[in-house]
DNA sequence: ACTCGCCAAAGTGTCGACACTATGGACTCA
DNA sequence: TGAGTCCATAGTGTCGACACTTTGGCGAGT
């Protein structure tokens, strides 16, 4: 599994794995449905289904040649999600973004980061605290050669992979529905100039941190992260 | 909105109260497969319905006099909770409660509790704090009459009103998510001799805390207060 | 020209039905 | 008696239909 290190990882089919392991955390359900709640997932979080976007059930039958039953429960889980609103008797539509739910959103991951680092810290082993490493490197690379898209997609990589390394399975899971939430705005926060270094700098002390089981440190590290990610998708004034 | 100051707070009333706050969470659906998701929600998290226990949706359409389509959406949530497991094509029934996963979970809510206290104590007024320093009262109250049942609601409505003093509403709603879960054996843990007046003497600190403005205290006992809870728990050897 | 009320069109929530599949007991055969 | 097979029963996932509600545009009245 240590797809950081195999070779040259394709960017898209990381995303694909990324995105379905996050969607995916509650597995189960009808395959129908749920299919149908990835795919709108995806075009959502990804911004092809814009905030506001109607999404009503006949509609959307009609586009995947269903009944609208398994859309109708597609649509209640992507309500779960908070990815699109459902008004009673009302069309659904997708979830506009705010700039104060953003804030929300932000302070709650960086809070569960944070635990992630305890829990990695104490929990991880050296091999696997070496595969971070694995994934940071990437990220540096990424940053020499300007790639920002595959930057991004990796750092989510790094990040899911620090979540597994926790041993925490509910937390995985609640930071996979988080993480649904923020790659609807996420990829802006990078974008930003000067923000590539600073993030490389930061995991690569983060890296080490884990290396020397510094737990302190390491939150610190983590949480300056999530932090300056939220105050450059803020100054870049998008909401 | 003083619940805490109205005389003496119904506890069979507060409980529905909490317990609604925390499934309203999420608003809207359609009424009807809500309300069932709320019905089994309580039945389950209180124990009614224990783990393991069927809960096939041609059964409850017949319990609930409607169609299976209404069942099935609720299911559907209950799933999303954690609180059902629906394997494709099998009959659902009620999701086990192991140790491994309250643990899992305790730790998030220890994560969390310690974001609330650090938005709490940026952000509360004085007299929001004071508001909480009466729900402490009502739990002294009812250590004192080792009224447990008693306890334990005034307890659930304390952590709510600090939630909702972190001015985060998707923090508030993450934490509910959780609090549904908690429910399920919580209340375990606060039966255990000597645990009231712990409990008791920690709110009374984190309270201090709040009103002198100390994060750090704040934060430090928040987290010894849901470790206590756990370790209380993991003693009774009820999993 | 502007507002108000009305009405067809379209969407929602719920239902009963259908094909398909898992389950558990009866029946067979050792 | 005990393991393996078969089948009726019962539940699942999906569908199309129906009554009710919202929507948005049209026309009447000021």
């Amino acid at each position: 599994m240590t797809a950081a290190t195999s070779g040259r990882s394709d960017v898209a089919r990381l995303r694909q794995e990324l995105l379905f392991s996050a969607l995916r955390g509650i597995e189960g359900s009808s395959s129908l449905a749920f299919a149908i709640f990835e795919e709108l997932a995806v075009n959502i979080v990804e911004g092809r289904l814009p905030p506001g976007h109607e999404v009503n059930s006949a509609d959307l039958a009609r586009q995947f040649n269903t009944s609208r039953t398994p859309i109708r429960e597609a649509l209640l889980l992507l309500e779960r999600e908070g990815l699109v609103i459902v008004p009673p008797r009302r069309r659904p539509y997708v979830s506009p973004v705010a700039l104060e739910q953003v804030k929300e959103i932000y302070e709650i991951r960086g809070s569960l980061y944070t635990l992630v680092c305890e829990l990695v810290v104490q929990r991880a082993t050296d091999e696997e605290i070496a595969a971070l490493a694995d994934w940071q490197k990437l990220l540096e690379h990424d940053a020499e050669c300007g790639d920002v898209d595959s930057y991004f997609w990796h750092n989510v990589g790094f990040r899911n992979a620090e979540a597994q390394l926790s041993r925490n399975q509910e937390l995985q899971r609640r930071l996979s529905s988080l993480g649904l939430q923020m790659h609807r705005f996420r990829h802006l926060s990078l974008s930003l100039p000067g923000r590539l270094k600073h993030s490389v700098a930061d995991h690569e002390r983060l890296v080490r941190a884990y290396a020397d089981r510094d737990v302190a440190l390491a939150s610190a590290v983590s949480r300056s992260l999530v932090l300056r990610g939220y105050r450059a998708l803020e100054r870049s004034g998008k909401f």
